[in-house]
DNA sequence: TCATGTGAAGACATTCACAGCA
DNA sequence: TGCTGTGAATGTCTTCACATGA
């Protein structure tokens, strides 16, 4: 269980998902060829993967899904719970937020931000949404450790720089730019223009 | 101008809208460190980036934000216009929407799909949306060549096999999980909770 | 026989470091 | 002097191919 690529984390988290899913269909075992076409993988890459996460020990013909499921959760999921603020909530905001609550027992979106005082005080999907000025108070308070940037272009470095001053070491950015920030925060960027154009050439050069 | 990797291709588009927002500032010339700063890069990297659209030819002294526009342009946006379709009008769909339609000028999103009666004929950003039975209809007669699939995960696959056999052959697929297509479709995936996972494993882990 | 686990090879991407130019 | 363009080195990820075990 050395270094994991990122690639790697990636799909880890996929093959969780698709265990679940088959777990719930009463699935017992899987081989590596089967999780690889679930994935969009190849064989060999399935079992390196499954093999940096430290996971050994079960029978040579496929792999327990239960015994699987429970490693990989250990690995990506050691430290316990995640809370999660989303700041932005307009339709993207909702709808990420709609995504995740309820469907990963780890996670926990604890607090929703906005500056349109239609929205703040008011409870969305059951969640808590501040004025973006209360940002650095309820994430210390309420120990936020990941936020989920989508408000506009001109108003995300801003915001940035507040979450980061609050010790947010991990964000999940949705606006399209980079974001300037201290190398001990992890950024992640889900630039939507960025994919559409990326799509767009891809399908025209191939 | 051979072989251009993936990577470089997300970080052409991000040089793009960088230095269109450095034009509209008035900015006419830029080094290779400046847009490395900007884009979360390096320098070495950015050259390389450049060199391998085929950009050179202006003087030394960094390099002409026009120039390198038009280069830009003419490497992704080769062979022109792009239609785009997006499929399943909820939060998520909409704010795609809005995100690409006017400020992308190559890339026109020409229609709109949904099931939901209270959608379907109606014109929602000034996009017409047909119901998801007439999706291989219309993908054809407004020549569509690249679907965003924004539909829950239970109805992403039977989408996107119409979308195929509709000749599609870009997806942009934002429903978790790994559609399956024949190898001349590209499939980018942008699995949301995915993306929280990752950030939620490195900031933990860092 | 058929699937796993893995050393080793190969493919790919990044970064260094310096020649060449204005 | 201070930048670009780029060969070469390095680092990272993927894939092959086979020994091993039930």
């Amino acid at each position: 269980m050395e270094h994991v690529s990122e690639k790697s984390i990636e799909r880890i988290t996929l093959y969780r998902r698709i265990l679940l899913r088959l777990q719930k269909a009463g699935r017992e075992s899987i081989y590596s060829h089967e999780l690889a076409r679930l994935s969009g993988s190849l064989p060999a890459k399935v079992r390196r993967d499954l093999m940096s996460i430290g996971y050994s020990g079960t029978p040579v013909h496929g792999y327990k899904v239960g015994v699987l499921l429970e490693s990989i959760s250990e690995f990506i999921d050691r430290g316990g719970k995640t809370n999660v603020a989303i700041v932005g909530i307009g339709n993207l905001g909702r709808s990420i937020a709609g995504y995740i609550q309820g469907r990963r027992s780890k996670m926990d979106i604890s607090a929703l931000f906005d500056k349109d005082p239609i929205l703040v005080d008011r409870v969305i999907i059951g969640i808590r949404c501040y004025h973006i000025d209360e940002l650095a108070k309820v994430v210390k308070e309420k120990d936020i450790q990941l936020a989920i940037i989508t408000v506009p272009e001109g108003e995300a470095q801003a915001v940035a720089d507040v979450l980061v001053s609050a010790g947010i070491k991990g964000i999940l950015n949705y606006a399209p730019l980079k974001l300037q920030t201290p190398p001990d925060v992890y950024i992640e960027d889900r630039d939507m223009i960025m994919a559409v154009e990326k799509v767009a050439y891809y399908s025209r050069n191939k």
